[in-house]
DNA sequence: CAGATCCATGCCCGAACGGTATCAATGGGG
DNA sequence: CCCCATTGATACCGTTCGGGCATGGATCTG
């Protein structure tokens, strides 16, 4: 039922090795214990792992993959590992996850100034996460986008980004200088979240390829700069809130103290006129037009 | 010295349950064997998870942050079973690294449209990432920026992207349309590669704040606009040059394919003059200058 | 103060782990 | 062509570890 470490330590040493006398060497056991070791293994697994003749061991192809899996996993829990003891020797840690195109490091660099000892791992969320990762555990705090399921969480309105619509160069109203909601009536609208596509990258293709138009947050847009997509203010469209979250029940620690840190930089930075998706209007416009001439 | 799995997952719940009996209850085993696994678990790891009195069963610091990793790793662990499994029953999967700004939906699109039967993981780069997880099985294949390690790679190149300097708004160069090496004579250059910094926001955090400047390839640039870095290119600095590479290792499976294939379609594309960091050379100038100007 | 609740401890059994001795199959050298 | 070295598999054995049951000790409640 549990993967067993040692018994995949034990295969890597011999996937590596290719050769059970020196991989049992290498780990400090018997070799017949190590034959018997991945036999059971790969019974726990359900598939075989190594084509063994007397002279040779090669991997199969879910040795291959169960390989690279190892290698992918144990540092991944070595660094866990690390972690807990620093946790227990005292030293604290927060993970700040962000949206794509959200900008933390205003506030990261508020908090650690006050905070010195609190170690910051940055988290950045695929696209359609948002608050996910607050929920399993992956992460502390969050800088999201609207919408965002809101139960259990704490949030603090930190910004709004304006929409632009994404179109094809193709597009009848891929020259017009911006829209409206109502030019949109009746168009293939791709809806992100619906569409469970691996990357944003594939949605743009979507639309370059003639599929369907979007409407995506502002800088969401200003990262995928491409000839074949205009991106156009849509003057109407209701702008999408930003939003800092955290768990309600994380009230010790040190998220509270980033929650009020953060909010009161953002603030400062939106009183000063530099909140994100407000300065940068003037830029979208001219990247949907300067797209739309190449 | 190995993490045991079992442990951790008797661990995750009593924290859950807050409550041996009931957590070993979930678990189909005996209050006091939970009681033996628990203690034996702290014991290896060397510090105390939980506080136990009678009436009460919480978390310590070190054991918030085990629960946490916990949540991390045991769908990263299922997931990785669930690909051994899949790569048993025949299934092959190719993960595609990629470092922050290259395109890489074309060459996978081309890909999956004659091979369907693959399936395309994507695996983003962080930004000081280059031929490590290709090096380490948590990549297949690599789109990379120069300079990077080819030793083992095979490599084919891809294009070239001019570098655009980052500076400070302030800086009296900031108002120039272009600069040149020669302007850059006894600039504080920032090393992006020995300064381990853990986002490149920070690197253009140093850059907004006076401290330095850098040269970055464009399509970076392109990333981060802000309204206190100015991003002017130098017309006679070398290109950076961009790869394709996969370990000379990896001969059979699909990875040769995937190489076929995406030189095939970049090569195409060059050839149309769409290739990434030539085509958006105006872009980055606008760039640079709109910033400088807010 | 008595009872209920809850985690810890002691003792037992079976399974799993690791070690040594040995077998069987394969490939190279004379 | 045969012999022997090499290598992985099997057999057997002692020790450790996981799990169950019975019970103790501590704490909260009525």
């Amino acid at each position: 039922m549990d993967l067993d470490l040692r018994k995949l330590r034990y295969f890597v040493a011999v996937a590596e090795h290719r050769h059970f006398g020196r991989a049992a060497q290498a780990l400090f056991i018997a070799q017949p214990v190590l034959s018997r070791q991945i036999r059971a293994f790969e019974q726990e697994l359900g598939c075989l792992l190594l084509t063994r003749t007397t002279r040779s061991v090669e991997l199969t192809a879910a040795g291959r993959q169960l390989y690279d899996e190892a290698r992918r996993i144990t540092p991944v829990v070595a660094a866990a590992l690390r972690r807990v003891q620093e946790a227990d020797r005292g030293e604290q840690r927060l993970v700040v996850a962000f949206s794509p195109g959200l900008h933390v490091s205003d506030a990261i660099r508020a908090f650690t100034a006050r905070h010195p000892d609190v170690a910051i791992d940055v988290f950045p969320l695929r696209w359609w996460e948002q608050d996910a990762p607050l929920r399993d555990g992956r992460a502390h705090v969050g800088f999201l986008r609207r919408p965002f399921d809101d139960a259990g969480l704490r949030t603090v309105p930190i910004g709004r980004e304006r929409k632009v619509a994404c179109l094809p160069v193709t597009h009848p109203l891929a020259g017009r200088p911006a829209l409206t909601t109502a030019d949109l009536d009746g168009e293939p609208v791709l809806d992100v979240r619906r569409l469970r596509m691996s990357s944003l990258e594939e949605k743009f293709e979507l639309i370059a390829s003639g599929q369907g138009l979007a409407l995506v947050p502002l800088s969401v847009a200003g990262w995928y700069p491409r000839p074949d997509v205009v991106y156009l203010p849509v003057t109407d469209a209701l702008p999408v809130e930003t939003c800092l979250a955290a768990p309600e029940a994380d009230g010790a620690g040190p998220v509270p103290a980033f929650l009020d840190i953060a909010t009161e930089v953002l603030r400062r930075r939106d009183g000063e006129g530099r909140q994100d998706g407000r300065q940068r209007d003037g830029a979208a416009r001219q990247d949907g037009r300067r797209s739309g001439r190449s």
